[in-house]
DNA sequence: TTGAAAGCGCTAACAT
DNA sequence: ATGTTAGCGCTTTCAA
């Protein structure tokens, strides 16, 4: 719809061709396209309106960012979109904000480079940051002093002075090992990092603790599938295996029930299989995933009218909801 | 890093501050940070980035894109971000990217979307946008009169013009199929959907007109897990089941897995499955998917050279290798 | 209700 | 090798 040169160079339709045609100064148009700051007569509205869509107008995102010092451009730090607890994360993100006229640049980057994604997203003059990758010592640091207005989710520690929006990991990990505990078992392993996030962990064990139970191995994985595979082999090996699991995320889970597959195990009635995240892998594993549940659209909802509506709480901790399927319940 | 003002606001830096503490004009800054078109010497330019260094100073990207007309920001569409073979395509686009300096904005849109997701991108200034959502007729009509310049990935059908990346549907599935018959089964159903692009379900049946096996049947199915599960449930049904399939994604192959061992068939040893895509699901599956493997690292690669760099083809069609795993092969 | 003018931060053409 | 100047497209005073 925009304009072409005689050489077929295509020319962006800016304010003023909009102005011309609709005989009025420029800044009346911004008056109309903006709603504001003053009022425009009705009739001249409508020709203005009427050159916009004539020309197919499109404002200039730029020129309207270094003017208002303002680009309606949302970073969404996430460790990888590939990891499809991120992905599902990265959608609702996206969906939220576009209610809000706002455009999300999500940007892939793990713990310890968070600091580069951060400074390639506020060269892009983003508005604020919403921060899921879990931050390292110095990460933190790079987000203390960005210029960009951050907004930290499920981190492992919080951060003065930083909006922080958690699910409740601890008590999330909890309910799924009393689950397990409840349907008959009498230890759970754990299977998730060593380092990081301290919170699954300790669910874990003063669940265990909690109800007497004997503490179950721990076996240390990297949140991955491959991570889970390698350590249901590890598992397998155990002198003493405990007839249930815990997997610290959905990924590991995933991996796990292959290794258990191939070694002809059988999910629940050999061993019972549960996870954190209940990404949407999880309703379709075979068997599907006994999983704790992520608000992930509330926490997106929340964040961003946060940030773009300045309404709503700076803080705040979800319950993790436990979701039953048939990994740990037979059918 | 940034100023303070006393009211503890803080202002950005810009090019003006670091003149000022470099004792430069601030032409010369530009110089130095764009390493061009003009030399400075060394002196200069070491004071140059000294106080930039000092001052944490970020360029205004805003500004730059409006002054060069560029903004370094690539838009990518796909029908979902949540749907793992796109986010394992927006990864790879995302890194092909950084390494050429540009950002990108993935955005999720199905057909029928795609002009909207084109106007919002297009405000944004990208440079250009690589559209990986299968285009409907409207669509095509936004494509061509945006003023964005576009890339399409694996489309069913080219545009005029406009360059396009795809991968051999057609004879990926061939392989597949083929692969299914070479393994001992009489014919091969399908699953997937009866509208949008013809080459998958055309390899397919080419592929059993070739052989002279007998037609299977075509159990239509939208692509996703839930659809390829609901498909299974019709599969399960028939009056004569082939004993092979080939779902049209992974995604649909996941629901038909599931599906199957609710049902207590065994795969491949009752019925053996094949898919399109093989996304970073197919191998942890239960048991792991053949499938027909996409290049995306390549497809992302070819199309970021064209567009960032101008070089390399504006066309290609890339070989789709087939992947055994265990879903037809039994260990 | 409308318009004129200034300026956001940067780059590039044109001096010097 | 460095500086001066103009202007990208927009919003926002300020004036009419």
């Amino acid at each position: 719809m925009q304009e072409r040169s005689k050489d077929g160079s295509r020319r962006r339709v800016t304010r003023e061709d909009v102005a011309r045609l609709a005989q009025v100064s420029v800044p009346v148009v911004s008056y109309v396209l903006n709603n504001g700051p003053k009022n425009v007569s009705p009739r001249t509205r409508e020709r203005v309106l009427d050159a916009v869509n004539r020309l197919g107008y499109q404002p200039n995102a730029a020129a309207r960012a270094l003017r208002r010092g303002r680009s309606d451009l949302l970073g969404f730090i996430v460790p990888s979109i590939a990891n499809p607890l991120f992905a599902a994360f990265a959608l609702e993100v996206e969906q939220a904000a576009a209610v809000r006229g706002a455009t999300v640049i999500t940007m892939s980057a793990r713990a310890g480079e968070v600091r580069t994604a951060l400074e390639r997203l506020s060269s892009h003059q983003v508005d604020a940051v919403l921060i899921a990758t879990g931050l390292h010592t110095t990460d933190v640091a790079a987000v203390v002093q960005s210029d960009a207005n951050a907004v930290l989710l499920n981190q492992p520690s919080s951060v003065p002075g930083i909006p922080t929006f958690s699910v409740d990991l601890h008590g999330g990990v909890r309910a799924a090992v009393n689950h397990l505990l409840d349907v008959g078992h009498e230890t759970v392993a754990y299977l998730g990092p060593s380092d990081g996030d301290p919170r699954r962990y300790a669910g874990w064990a003063d669940a265990l603790a909690a109800r007497g139970a004997a503490p179950g191995p721990h076996i240390p994985s990297p949140f991955s599938r491959s991570g889970g595979y390698d350590a249901a082999a590890t598992f397998l090996d155990l002198a003493e295996r405990p007839t249930a699991l815990f997997a610290s995320s959905d990924q590991i889970a995933i991996g796990v029930l292959l290794r258990l597959y191939e070694a002809g195990i059988r999910v629940p009635d050999d061993v019972a299989v549960a996870s954190f995240d209940d990404s949407p892998d999880a309703r379709f594993t075979s068997p599907p995933l006994t999983a704790v549940h992520q608000p992930l659209r509330e926490m997106a909802e929340d964040a961003l009218a946060l940030i773009l509506d300045g309404t709503g709480p700076k803080e705040r901790q979800y319950d993790a909801e436990l979701i039953i399927r048939a990994s740990t319940v037979p059918r």
